[in-house]
DNA sequence: TACTACTTTGAACGATCGCTCAATTTTATC
DNA sequence: GATAAAATTGAGCGATCGTTCAAAGTAGTA
C-alpha cells in the first residue's frame, strides 16, 4: 500500500552538504540545489521542509563526517597526538584543494549567519563545541600514555587546538599555498602550551 | 554650472560598511542599504556603480579604520607590544558587543565569497595582508627597543598574531562571553613564540 | 533671472528568490 | 489486475532581487 522514496537520502544530503559548504547558506539557491541533488522542489520540501531544514541536515552530516575523519586519523596514526596532527593537516592543507571549500563549514556558518537564522547558528556552534570535546578526549588519551604532560589541562589544550585550526584555515585561504602550513602545524605540538 | 553632491560620502560609506559588516555581502540587499544610507537607487548607482562597487569601498573603509585603530592603540600604549595587545583586545573582546559583528569583516568576506566575486575577494585578502604587514612593523619596533628578542623573525611573529586573532574571533563567536578571552590574549605574548 | 550642467528621484524592468499544490506516477498490497 | 497510499512532478505563486532611466529638482554661472 505504500511507496518508498526512491532517492538515496544519504547521497542527497552529501551533495547538498558539498554545495552549501562551497557557496554558503545565502549564496546557495534552491534551484542550485535542485540541479545538484536532482530532485524537484516538491520532493525536496516534502523531505526536508525548507532551505533551512536541509541546511541543518547538512551541518549535521558535515559534523558526522568530521568526527569520522578524526577517528580514522587516530586509528591510522601511532599515537593520539599523531592522529590529531594528521587530522589537522588533512582539514587545513588537503581541503584547500580537495574540499568544496578551504574553510570549515561550521566556522563559515558561524561567520555568515545572524539572529535571523538562530537555529542554524546554534547548530553550527554546538557542532564546533562537539568537535572541541573530541579533541579534549584525544588529548586526555595522550596524557594517559604520557604523550602529553598531565600537568596541563586537556580542556585548555583542546581549546588551543580549536583556535589554531580556525586561525590556520583563514590564513590558508588568505595566503594560498605559499603559506608554510605543514611546518606551522608541526610546530603546534612542539611548543607551548604542549 | 555644476551642482555638487549633497550627501556626505564618508558618512554614507560608514553606514554601508556597518551594514555589510553585520550581514555579509549576500545577505545585504540594495533595499537594506537604501534605507540605511538614505539614498535612492539612482544616486547609489551613479556614485558607486554597483552593489560590488559599494562593498569594495566598504572593505577599504573598514581597512582604513582598522589601521587607524591600530595606530591609536600604539599611540596610547607604553610600548609597541602593549599597543598591539590593546588592539587585539579591542577587536576580539570589545567588538563582540560594540561592533556590527564580532567577526572581522575581512575574514568574514574571505570565508563568504568565491570566484564569482574575485575582485572583492582579492581586496579582502590584500587588506588582511596589509594588516599583517603593520603587525610586523610594530613587532620590529618592539625588537628595536628589546621588548621582543631580535633572534625571532618579525615576519613569522606577525603571521602568528594574525592567526591567533582569526582563531580567537571565531572562538569568541562560538562560545560567547564565557570564553576567557582576556587571559588568552595576555598569554599570547608570554609564551612561545614570543 | 535665465540658463544649463549636474544630481536626485522613484517607478518599474526582467530575473530570480523560496516555496506551494493539484495533478500525475509509482509501487506495495490484496 | 485493481486499489489506494505515498512519492514525484513542474508550472507557477507572490515577493524580492540588482539595476535602469526618463523625469524632476537643484545649484553655479552668466
Amino acid at each position: 500500500m505504500r511507496k518508498n522514496a526512491k532517492f538515496d537520502r544519504d547521497q542527497v544530503v552529501d551533495k547538498a552538504t558539498n554545495l552549501y559548504w562551497e557557496k554558503g547558506f545565502h549564496a546557495t539557491s534552491m534551484r542550485n540545489l535542485q540541479d545538484v541533488i536532482d530532485m524537484r522542489p516538491g520532493s525536496i520540501y516534502a523531505t526536508f521542509g525548507s532551505k533551512e531544514g536541509l541546511f541543518k541536515e547538512a551541518l549535521i552530516r558535515y559534523t558526522e563526517q568530521s568526527l569520522a575523519l578524526l577517528q580514522a586519523c587516530r586509528r591510522d596514526a601511532a599515537s593520539p597526538i599523531e592522529g590529531l596532527k594528521r587530522f589537522i593537516k588533512k582539514i587545513v592543507i588537503d581541503s584547500q584543494t580537495n574540499a568544496p571549500n578551504g574553510m570549515c563549514m561550521l566556522a563559515k556558518t558561524v561567520a555568515e549567519l545572524g539572529d535571523e537564522n538562530a537555529e542554524l547558528l546554534a547548530q553550527a556552534k554546538q557542532s564546533l563545541q562537539r568537535l572541541e570535546g573530541e579533541f579534549e578526549v584525544l588529548i586526555a588519551d595522550a596524557q594517559a600514555i604520557q604523550e602529553v604532560a598531565d600537568t596541563k589541562s586537556a580542556h585548555e589544550l583542546a581549546r588551543h587546538i580549536q583556535i589554531q585550526i580556525s586561525g590556520l584555515r583563514v590564513y590558508a585561504k588568505t595566503h594560498g599555498p605559499e603559506a608554510p602550513l605543514d611546518s606551522l602545524i608541526d610546530d603546534l605540538f612542539l611548543h607551548y602550551p604542549f
